[in-house]
DNA sequence: CGCGCGATTGAGTAATTTCAAATCTAGTGG
DNA sequence: CCACTAGATTTGAAATTACTCAATCGCGCG
């Protein structure tokens, strides 16, 4: 899994052995089955997670206990409560494994340490901030745009693996609509 | 406006005065007038935009060629077509002046050469794209978790100064309602 | 076989859109 | 000061879309 991790920050920065040594003894590994919270709302001492395998939901959850899904995350993907971790406060939402899952993770203050002492990191956290909200940007304007069937659709085609791991109910919970309305959509 | 600039930056990193002239040296000024495009779909070299004075839309125009309002920008917001930046494509969204407003400006070009030469401005633009993301994210969430109305209290009341110097139909655009709708809305 | 979970279907209700018309408001010229 | 106009907002009514609640269906698994 320490191999997925380096080859994964050499998409985008090259690393010495001793550089990605240095890395690799700041982030922590860490193994869920389906259905375990990494973190919960109302946690403290958030903290960023590399998602070596498995399948992760983002939820926020509503007064009348309805799990709003902020984003998934699978393979390759980092997910975290950013505001939390970034500001080191509570979480406000909850990080929940659709699967099994292997994660690396890095605390707030090993993420401090590792910018300072390697600027090329802050480099790779800046880009995949970029993308981050290029992505979160994107999805807005698809809700502005495009119906309910539309959206589902693009969903459909943008991650055709995820919509087979995760149950259609909680599809409808990320793109905001009941399951019934999803359901009877005719595609 | 320079002032502007450097005390918005301050804010996140200090400078020295030879440092500050060096980034000053790298952005560009412009004024433009109510009603006029600093950048349009299509155009290339997309720039990021500081902006001095004065109010911005970005918008999305659908194939019905209503106006998506993917964000407003008003002192001392970042604003660009974000994705045509980093990966120095075509645009695919237009920004437009809701009033008289001065920006500076900075090219792809110029952004690598102050990343490179002053690394702590890679701070300063990753602080920003953290917060622009967590933004984005929160807007997501506000979408899944509230009706029209309550986002729209939302809207008053995080952006009281912007509320009032944007037509309605403007917000109904941000929001994703139709002007009718928003007007009907009993607050 | 039967349980449990997810998905679908039905029916009534609520929210939003669309298109059209009426009203309001700020700025202009006489 | 008043009439006029353009843009913005509001209102009305019908059509569409989505929601809620309830019941049913389908299927994998012990």
């Amino acid at each position: 899994m320490s191999k997925t991790l380096r080859t994964h920050i050499e998409k985008i920065v090259n690393l010495t052995d001793q550089e990605f040594d240095f890395i690799n003894s700041l982030f922590a590994q860490k193994s869920y089955k389906k259905g375990q919270y990494i973190f919960q709302e109302g946690d403290n001492f958030a903290k960023h997670y590399f998602i070596g395998k498995g399948l992760l939901k983002l939820v926020f959850m509503d007064n009348d206990m309805y799990e709003h899904i902020v984003g998934f995350a699978m393979e390759d993907w980092w997910e975290s409560d950013f505001e939390a971790f970034y500001t080191q406060q509570k979480t406000t939402m909850s990080l929940i494994c659709l699967e099994n899952t292997d994660v690396s993770y890095i605390t707030y203050e090993n993420y401090i340490k590792l910018c300072n002492e390697l600027p090329k990191m802050e480099r790779f956290f800046l880009e995949k901030a970029y993308y981050g909200f290029i992505a979160a940007q994107k999805r807005i304007l698809f809700t502005l745009t495009s119906n309910t069937k539309e959206r589902y659709q693009q969903l459909l085609k943008r991650y055709p693996t995820l919509v087979q791991r995760v149950p259609k109910s909680q599809l409808a919970a990320y793109l905001g609509v009941s399951r019934e309305t999803l359901s009877r959509l005719a595609l």
